[in-house]
DNA sequence: CGCGGCTTTGATGTTCATCAAGTAAAGTGG
DNA sequence: CCACTTTACTTGATGAACATCAAAGCCGCG
């Protein structure tokens, strides 16, 4: 069960994104009397596809992943979120239902803005329009790119990819806890959970990483991006 | 080379989009003096990766291809854009160039909007923004969808599928020519110009298709949708 | 005509998924 | 707290799906 928080006003909002500071204050002050803050704990689910949109949602806090489910019954990876990511980006300004899922990798924390609220901002700035257009436009070209990235690669490519991503874009760290288990991680970059296993294991033998648990250290990053660009 | 040509105002403009009949006939004929219509035969290209954005592109007619080239320098198909659509839509309110390329798979007539104008219009009119936006998310769903789509699909699942995508919603016909080749069907569906033509034969053997050159004729949609959702 | 690109078919090989089986770890109920 | 169940992880063997390679026919075009 996600808990229910309340935090600053939207105006004095630590984690306010650049788009939502080229609002003016009022706009700010109107937004705060429809926005809620809820916190989830790995593994918890956010939305689920088909549910209905009625909060455009920003994550502040975690790690989450959205995902489809194909008619493999397979999940398949459309992104992972960080902070100051818009998570429910895709359909929500053209559809009533999710069309994919979220849920959390990490302890997340989420703040849920009312739909109606939002847009009627829109319509009175155009400004902010122009910048949500902007923010939209950056995550769709990444999704797209992400995933013909994965198309265009074999397995162990894809491995390294993956890797590089949590070292370079999420922990910027060379050493991380790897916040999934294989079975989520062979979902995300379309193979199966043996072969996942397969390749670290491979990867270690060869000693480009060092696994410890769930703990990864990339130890020969070079020969990683070499793989990864090379696949 | 494409041709030049000079149509009707924009008010009048049959091609007119759902979402440009919200503006304002003031508003259309500001935006009036800054569009360009162009003719381009098949094969003809649009937009090159890379190349500066400074128009919005909308298709009037024909159909044209949104590829991006990979690093296994093969081409890989984002959409195919159907006349009504907007087709220089992706990277459009983000970025300065092109992220992917675009050519035409029939002869086709484009009209260029300059993007500065559309982005005065954009911001003086917040409706026209949410509508935008919300054509925006439905492409983007769209694309997304059809990617996933062809990941949890076997080649033969992803051959019915394109198949019954030119027959149902391109060209609303049973029997078609198919404007692409079979290198570029590969391409599109990422898989190998001969088993592109490999799977089209053993359609025909198996009596689901017929081909008479470049013309096709779907005989047994029925089992093209069985092996589409199986596959 | 002859060159290059598209198409087609067959033979071969690689990559990867599936199946099977066993160990480890983690949660569950008495 | 321990037996029990479930879930995650790991490795090997096998086979299917698909890519690659090779060769030949076809067609448009300078």
């Amino acid at each position: 069960m996600p808990e229910t928080i309340n935090t600053a006003t939207c105006s004095t909002c630590m984690f306010k994104s650049l788009i939502f500071q080229k609002l003016e204050k009022e706009e700010l002050d109107y937004m705060d009397q429809f926005k809620v803050e809820k916190k989830y704990k790995k593994g918890e689910i956010v939305v689920v596809e088909g549910a209905q949109i009625k909060e455009f949602l920003y994550l502040k806090n975690g790690l989450v992943k959205l995902f489809k489910t194909g008619i493999d019954l397979k999940d398949h990876i459309i992104s992972i979120a960080k902070p100051f990511d818009f998570i429910g980006f895709l359909s929500v300004f053209s559809k009533n239902q999710y069309q994919y899922s979220i849920t959390c990798i990490e302890d997340s924390v989420i703040c849920f803005v009312d739909m109606d609220s939002l847009k009627n901002v829109i319509k009175e700035n155009g400004k902010f329009a122009l910048d949500i257009l902007s923010k939209m436009s950056l995550t769709l070209d990444d999704i797209l790119s992400t995933r013909i990235d994965l198309c265009s690669r074999n397995l162990r490519g894809r491995i390294s990819l993956l890797l590089l991503f949590f070292a370079n874009d999420v922990y910027h760290n060379d050493s991380f806890k790897l916040p999934l288990t294989r079975k989520e991680i062979a979902g995300l970059i379309e193979m199966t959970t043996e072969n996942v296993i397969r390749i670290l294991s491979e990867f270690r033998k060869d000693g480009l990483i060092h696994i410890d648990g769930s703990t990864i250290q990339l130890t020969n990053k070079k020969l990683l991006e070499a793989i990864s660009t090379a696949g």
